[in-house]
DNA sequence: CAGGACCGTTTATACGTATAAGCAGTTGAT
DNA sequence: ATCAACTGCTTATACGTATAAACGGTCCTG
């Protein structure tokens, strides 16, 4: 492959190709307005292009202009999902209408002003990060390395004077699961939150929201922590029905599953123990999973609708970038609705 | 906020901070062996460094240089799973571990030759990509752009002399579901094809290794196109019905599901309508997901380990970008092994 | 027919880095 | 005492691009 050992043509190649100067190859192919060229020009210009198969060097340009269009969005830490997986790809599609470059960049290992440092080589133009990462000192390594706009995604209630902030309100997921189970009769609210490390911090938010309802109304809460296994889930629903869950048919117990698989894990193991949803135990899940639908009884459960927030986020992206930080915005990453099945 | 208006710091900054020149900042920073720097210069850089909050322009070093430390993943068209996470945060990991930067660029909206294009710009060190969209004329932009490791990922037998590839033995999948129906009694064999476009390429690929099986056997043979729908699948299930499948004590009908996900599609809406699993119809999915030992009955599945697969492929890539493309290795991407449960 | 406006292009330069080459000062061998 | 080798740096340069400034030509206006 004789194009390995040859050097990549440059815009100066172009220019020689074409018979016009380097100078007139920039401003033709970033057809610049102000700057007057021939169409002829142009189209010798463009053939040459093509016949030295020529690629711009994004990196030469980011030096020359002191900024790239990249848009690092180091979004390991959320856990995929058709919901995450939806919102990137939306993301990309919206950045890439203004002009921008998304790039996902994993850097798990890396954490804090370190992980900023690695992020900051690329001069991007802008980070789109979780916010508990955002620490005082990474924003600064940030901003100091040009980065025009820093931008956080965390939950309701956390506060930031650092950055810009897309919010996602859990609480107000488990709020809503509570309220249903309510209305639907159960006299009791359980949360059950997951123990592994990506889950459990929205778990936690997400219960906070069952209990405020709770709270509200003189119920008794119960949080559950749970690891996602069919023994664990046994054993733990042993100690339930020691506390008295079963049997007695003046108790209805309402529970919100934090999403759609420990929903179906506490179903099985429910089903398998003899109890009747939703007669003996309503259930809530989150994320309306396709399998919702497929469990019996049909799984209610919560949907997060992102389909607005890759718009919202590129374009409050943009107008960071463009004019700084005037506000500090607060957008909510989703709106959420329930699905409304049988297991309530 | 001050540090948006001031410049970035440079290496030159530094140099001057620690009273050295920036040729001296450079050999610290990048601890160039052959070049003698003395402990006491060496920790002045590195106090400057931190001082000024320096940090190293990734584009200027790649234009210098004539190459980026980055390698492509442009795997957008991948199904998100935890099987491509766990595969992605493998990988990223290995190739850090080698010094190199791994970024996920999805760059969906483009194809071809454009998406080379768009690829070749930043230049990196290798690209990671499907191998469908590895073009001869994709690969010679990718090259002339002084890429030096171009990697395909694709099904076995796909054959290329372009690059080298990493396959995914998809038929291999499919042929070991259908001779584990076949040894628990199956007499027909049937495979689940999804219609959805990001899937039926690789539905296609297994439902073949399930025909392989079928026709080495002389047995009856079915391809059945699914929506993920439950109409969808109840509806095939009359037309099923029609040609005989219930009752019949005689024959027991092997389905390979395509995955987990639409096995348990099917599971769901057999139940309901009065068949038995497995003694009507045995059932195999494929991925292990977690909602597989939840099912009733409990869901055998093929399981795909990826575990090896990063270290595998870093190792790969590393050794291409080193040395070339001496041979064309060709690297399973994942074992696979049965998971036996009680649905066959 | 002078002089300005405009058109289409070129010349020149800076961005931040890595690295080859050079250069004082010191040490060691002969 | 001499020269070579070594130590610990510095000087100088090129990478590919964008863009301000300059520049020769044509056209129009008065």
């Amino acid at each position: 492959m004789d194009s390995m050992s040859t050097k990549p043509p440059t815009s100066l190649d172009v220019a020689r190709e074409a018979g016009v100067s380097q100078a007139t190859v920039s401003y033709v192919l970033n057809n610049r307005e102000g700057v007057r060229i021939s169409d002829e020009t142009r189209a010798r210009v463009h053939e040459a292009v093509d016949r030295l198969g020529y690629v711009p060097h994004a990196g030469a340009r980011t030096l020359r202009t002191g900024h790239s269009r990249l848009v690092l969005v180091p979004l390991a830490d959320i856990p995929y999902g058709p919901l995450a997986v939806g919102l990137m790809e939306g993301l990309d599609r919206e950045l890439s209408k203004l002009g921008y470059t998304m790039i996902q960049y994993g850097a798990r290992r890396l954490k804090g002003v370190a992980a900023a440092r690695a992020w900051a080589e690329l001069r991007p133009v802008a980070v789109l990060a979780p916010a508990e990462r955002l620490t005082r000192q990474a924003v600064d390594v940030l901003h100091s390395a040009g980065i025009r706009a820093v931008i956080g995604i965390g939950v309701v209630g956390w506060s930031s004077e650092i950055v810009s902030t897309v919010t996602m309100d859990h609480e107000g997921i488990g709020a809503m699961a509570a309220e249903h189970l309510l209305a639907r009769g159960s006299h009791t609210l359980t949360a059950i939150v997951p123990v592994e490390d990506g889950l459990r911090d929205m778990g936690l938010r997400r219960a906070a929201g069952v209990q405020r309802v709770a709270a509200a109304r003189g119920l008794p809460y119960t949080q559950v922590d749970l690891a996602f296994s069919e023994t664990a889930t046994a054993a733990r629903l042993d100690a339930w029905r020691d506390a008295g869950v079963s049997g007695d048919a003046r108790t209805k117990h309402g529970v919100f599953a934090y999403n759609d698989d420990y929903a179906m894990l506490l179903m099985a193991v429910l089903a398998d123990n003899g109890f009747s949803v939703p007669d003996d135990v309503a259930v809530v899940g989150c994320d309306d999973l396709p399998l919702a639908e497929l469990l019996r009884p049909r799984l209610t459960t919560v949907r997060l609708n992102v389909a607005d927030a890759p718009a919202v986020l590129a374009q409050t992206l943009d107008q960071v970038v463009k004019e700084g930080v005037t506000r500090r915005p607060r957008l909510a990453l989703w709106t959420h609705a329930l699905v409304e099945r049988d297991s309530t």
